[in-house]
DNA sequence: CCTCGACTATGACCGTCGTCATAGTAGCGG
DNA sequence: CCGCTACTATGACGACGGTCATAGTCGAGG
């Protein structure tokens, strides 16, 4: 995960949502960003002038751009790509995290939506706006492997949710059981939902690419 | 939701999931419990002396019941059971709410995991045994079925996992539609794990009722 | 009537949190 | 050197929060 050299700015962003992904958003202090990020306390209010909510939505919505860039790189790393090759590699980005950084961190948009869906609407809404881009990544990404276009949003829509929910069983359990039980389950029936040949992105191009947003 | 009537110990633990699953434990207050369950606050430390810990752990204990119970019902309601029918009732129940009652609720258990896996290890055990309970629960019934044994303790990990993402996702857009497109996409999946008739429970016993476990 | 246990009632303590006020520094164009 | 803007630095404030201490009620048993 990218981000540390940046500005103080980004930093704070960044670390606020590593905070949040790990305590959730009530028990991330302000003062612990600042720390977390090595910038100066006094500089949350000159760039966060609106305050908690402000930075959280700003963490909310950075991990909805990461989440979604994410996915063209999964699809690059794919020799061939296929639904359950992407949704394998979805998963494993948190196989992986987990095996090696243990059970401590969880999806930063689930955790604003747990603790701010209902309270602080303009969370609510930057949660809704990165579930928006990850499955608008995802579907782009499912139409071009020959997926139909009617089937691509709702496929990648279970695909995020059983992520999302397999993410909290497995730290719950402190497994990464529920992951792979959802990749192993899920992946034939997203291949099957290929219809025609795949679109080929062409040499210098990566499939995919075109449904990124920046 | 039953849980009314009884005793001030349980309608605290009671108020205290409500709570928790609107507001995410750490916003929950322990003199708000008391409130909304019309129970002295001197009663919290009386009955759960090992603080507000102790009251998130049964309160999370008890959705793990209640979830795990509730699929008994569930099969009861069906005419005949399947995997889809008995999916698209643990669906039905939030996109009931959610119709009637508005997008201010998610799940307790989740909601406990975000805000305390990391930090406190008998809260995240309390998730662990409640999603253990509810995927137990949902596994017998897929047995019950026809699903073959080896299936079907995956595929209610599945289902779980598909329904407590969906639940994220629903509550972020302020729209069902998550929900149900996990419904109609995992359905035919789950029924063609079926390869034996269902067991009968025959007359005066409702299938899967030897799973509940008290 | 006294005791005892279960339960209730309150107020205080101390920590933390988000926010605000205020002042300080650094660089830069003029 | 001035003035201006961008950013940093700190301390204080008020609002809870969880927990603890202490005392009060009340019914049952003796």
């Amino acid at each position: 995960m990218a981000g540390a050299g940046r500005g103080p700015r980004e930093r704070m962003v960044f670390s606020a949502a590593q905070l949040i992904r790990r305590e959730g958003v009530g028990a991330t202090g302000l003062r612990e960003v600042a720390a977390h990020a090595r910038a100066p306390r006094g500089s949350l209010q000159h760039y966060f002038p609106d305050g908690k909510e402000q930075l959280v939505n700003e963490a909310v919505g950075w991990a909805g751009r990461y989440a979604g860039n994410r996915v063209a790189r999964f699809l690059a790393a794919l020799p061939e790509p296929t639904p359950s090759g992407l949704f394998a590699e979805m998963v494993r980005q948190w196989t992986d995290e987990y095996e090696t950084e243990g059970f401590d961190g969880g999806c930063p948009v689930a955790a604003a939506t747990v603790d701010r869906a209902r309270t602080a609407d303009s969370t609510r809404q930057a949660a809704e706006a990165a579930f928006a881009r990850w499955t608008g990544a995802v579907a782009g990404a499912l139409t071009d492997m020959g997926v139909p276009e009617e089937r691509s949003r709702p496929l990648a829509t279970l695909m995020i949710s059983s992520l999302e929910g397999a993410i909290l069983i497995a730290r719950a359990e402190r497994s990464v059981r529920a992951l792979t039980t959802a990749a192993r389950e899920l992946g034939p029936l997203l291949d099957a939902a290929v219809t025609r040949p795949a679109t080929d992105g062409g040499p210098g191009g990566t499939a995919g690419n075109r449904h990124r947003i920046d």
